[in-house]
RNA sequence: GGCAGGUUGUCCGAGCGGCCAAUGGAAACGGACUGUAAAUCCGUCGCGAGAGCUACGAAGGUUCGAAUCCUUCACCUGCCA
C-alpha cells in the first residue's frame, strides 16, 4: 500500500474531500504542500487534534510538505459552534496556548531532516492587517449569501442564540488563511475535520476567486463508538495530549478500555499497524476477549506516541500491578510505588474517614457522593469493599506504610498518601 | 429607539404564589453479569451526619410564603422604526 490516499482511505481517515480524482493525481505527481490549522482555544491539544497530527504524519512520510498552523488570530475570534457563543479568550491567553501547542506538535512531525514540516502563526500575517485592508482584499471576495449557508451559521441563525459578527467573520480569516499559504508556499490542500467542512471551503473559494486555481481539501470523519457517540471524553473529561491535563495513566486507561466494536476501527486510525497486524488482533478479539489484545496494543501504540515509550512502559506497569490479580498488600514496595506514583492522589493522614479520603482524593466531588458511592458498594479500600460508611483508614491500610489504594467502581483508582 | 417573547440544575426541557431541591428525557455515575468491553436489568444523580443551607440571568420589592407577581438592569430572539 504505497499510495497515500489508499492508505488514509483503508485507515478511515477520509470523510470528504473535493474532486478526489484531481486530489488523487496531484498527490501521484510529486511533493504537494499542505497544512492543518488547530486554534488555541485552550492550554493543549485533545483526542479530536490527534487525528488530524496522524494524517500529517502520514502525509510527511509520504514525502508530502507539512505546514502545522497554530491559529494565534484565529483563535481571538472563535470559530462558530452550532450551539452558541463562545466567550472571548485574552490576548495574553491565546498567546500561551499557541506557546503550548507549538510545542505539543513537535513529537509528531519531523520538523528538521530533509523534508522538515514547517510551523506557522496566523498572527503573524494577520496582525498588521487593517481592517479596511481586510475587507477591502478579503471580503469583497465572499458572498454573504452563501456565508449564511454554511451549517455552523445557518443552525446559529436559527437558534435564540444568534450569532455575533465576530463569530460570523471567522471564515474570512481562515479561508484568508489558506489564500496566503497558497500564495507563500504554494500549498494546495488543506486538512480538518469535517464538521469544519464550511470553514474549509471558504479558502478554496477565496483562492479561486482571488487566484483563479482550484486547491484541495480531505477531512476526516469524526471518530464515534457503536452508539454514535464523540470518543475522547473520559469521564465527562476531555481526553487531553498534555501530560499535566489528562495523566499518561488516565490517557493509557482510556483507550485500554475502548469497547470491542471499536478497537479495530481506531487500531487503523491511530497506529501504524498494517492490515494484517489489525486482522490478527481483530480475530483475537472475536477469539479470546478477555485477553484484551487489541485494546493493549492500541492503548501502549498511542500512549508512546505521545507521551514516549518510557511513559508508557510506566504506565503499563502500574495498571498490571494495580489490576493483575492477587491482593495488592502482596506488592512489595517498590512495585507498589511505582504503580501508584501513577494514579492521581492525595496525602491522608492516619485516621481519615474513607469518605474524607475519597473525596481528598479526587475520586467523588462531595462528601454526600462519597457516602453514596459505599452506600452503592462502589468503593473499596485496597481492592476490600468498604460496607461500613463510618469506616476509617488505619496504620495498617498504609500498605508498606506509606500508600493506600482507593478505588470507585470498576476501575477508578487513586492513591492515598500518608501524610 | 418602540413592541412582543425569552433567560430554570451537566444538557434539553416542564413548572406559572405554598404540596418545588424543583415533572420528564438525555448524559453521567454505581451495582449485578462479563473481560478494567458492549448490551441488559436494578439503583443513584445540589451541599450538609443532621437540623438546615444554597439554588431557577442579576439586584431590589410585594407577600405569612416566590422559580412562579412587581420594578430596574444585563444578555438573547423576532417584528417595527
Amino acid at each position: 500500500m504505497t499510495d497515500i490516499f489508499d492508505e488514509l482511505q483503508w485507515r478511515g481517515l477520509v470523510a470528504q474531500s473535493t474532486d478526489e480524482a484531481a486530489l488523487r493525481e496531484a498527490l501521484a505527481e510529486g511533493p504537494l504542500t499542505l497544512y492543518c490549522g488547530f486554534d488555541p482555544t485552550a492550554p493543549s491539544l485533545h483526542f479530536g487534534n490527534l487525528v488530524q497530527l496522524v494524517v500529517l504524519r502520514h502525509f510527511q512520510r509520504a514525502g508530502h510538505r507539512v505546514i502545522c498552523l497554530v491559529g494565534g488570530s484565529t483563535g481571538l475570534i472563535g470559530d462558530p459552534k452550532p450551539t452558541s457563543e463562545r466567550v472571548l479568550k485574552t490576548k495574553e491567553q491565546t498567546a500561551a496556548n499557541v506557546a503550548r501547542i507549538e510545542t505539543l506538535v513537535q513529537p509528531f512531525l519531523d520538523f528538521d531532516g530533509d523534508n522538515p514540516a514547517i510551523l506557522v502563526d496566523n498572527l503573524d500575517w494577520t496582525a498588521s492587517l487593517t481592517a479596511l485592508d481586510f475587507l477591502r482584499e478579503v471580503g469583497k471576495h465572499f458572498r454573504v449569501n452563501q456565508m449564511i449557508k454554511k451549517d455552523a451559521i445557518a443552525t446559529r441563525l436559527e437558534s435564540n442564540e444568534g450569532i455575533s459578527y465576530t463569530e460570523f467573520s471567522y471564515q474570512l480569516l481562515q479561508g484568508f488563511d489558506y489564500l496566503h499559504l497558497f500564495r507563500e508556499y504554494g500549498c494546495t490542500l488543506q486538512t480538518g475535520g469535517s464538521d469544519q467542512w464550511g470553514n474549509l471551503t471558504a479558502g478554496v473559494d477565496l483562492i479561486h476567486r482571488a487566484e483563479g486555481k482550484a486547491v484541495h481539501l480531505l477531512t476526516t470523519p469524526l471518530l464515534t463508538d457503536a452508539a454514535g457517540n464523540k470518543f475522547g471524553k473520559s469521564e465527562g473529561n476531555a481526553v487531553w495530549l498534555s501530560a499535566d491535563m489528562t495523566s499518561p495513566y488516565a490517557f493509557y486507561q482510556y483507550f485500554l478500555n475502548i469497547e470491542d466494536a471499536s478497537v479495530a476501527s481506531l487500531l487503523k486510525v491511530f497506529t501504524d499497524r498494517s492490515p494484517e497486524e489489525v486482522a490478527e488482533l481483530e480475530r483475537q478479539v472475536a477469539e479470546e476477549p478477555f485477553r484484551r489484545a487489541a485494546q493493549k496494543t492500541l492503548a501502549a501504540d498511542i500512549t508512546t506516541l505521545v507521551h514516549g515509550a518510557a511513559a508508557t512502559a510506566a504506565v503499563q506497569a502500574a495498571s498490571e500491578a494495580l489490576f493483575g490479580k492477587g491482593d495488592l498488600g502482596g506488592l512489595d514496595a517498590q512495585t507498589l510505588g511505582d504503580a501508584t506514583s501513577e494514579l492521581p492522589g492525595a496525602p491522608v493522614a492516619v485516621g481519615t474517614s474513607v469518605v474524607d479520603a475519597l473525596v481528598a482524593v479526587g475520586l467523588v466531588d462531595s462528601r454526600n457522593s462519597a457516602r453514596r458511592a459505599i452506600g452503592e458498594g462502589g468503593a473499596s479500600l485496597n481492592n476490600v469493599k468498604v460496607t461500613d460508611p463510618e469506616r476509617v483508614l488505619g496504620e495498617d491500610d498504609f500498605l508498606h506504610g506509606t500508600v493506600a489504594v482507593i478505588k470507585r467502581g470498576r476501575r477508578n483508582l487513586a492513591a492515598a498518601r500518608r501524610a
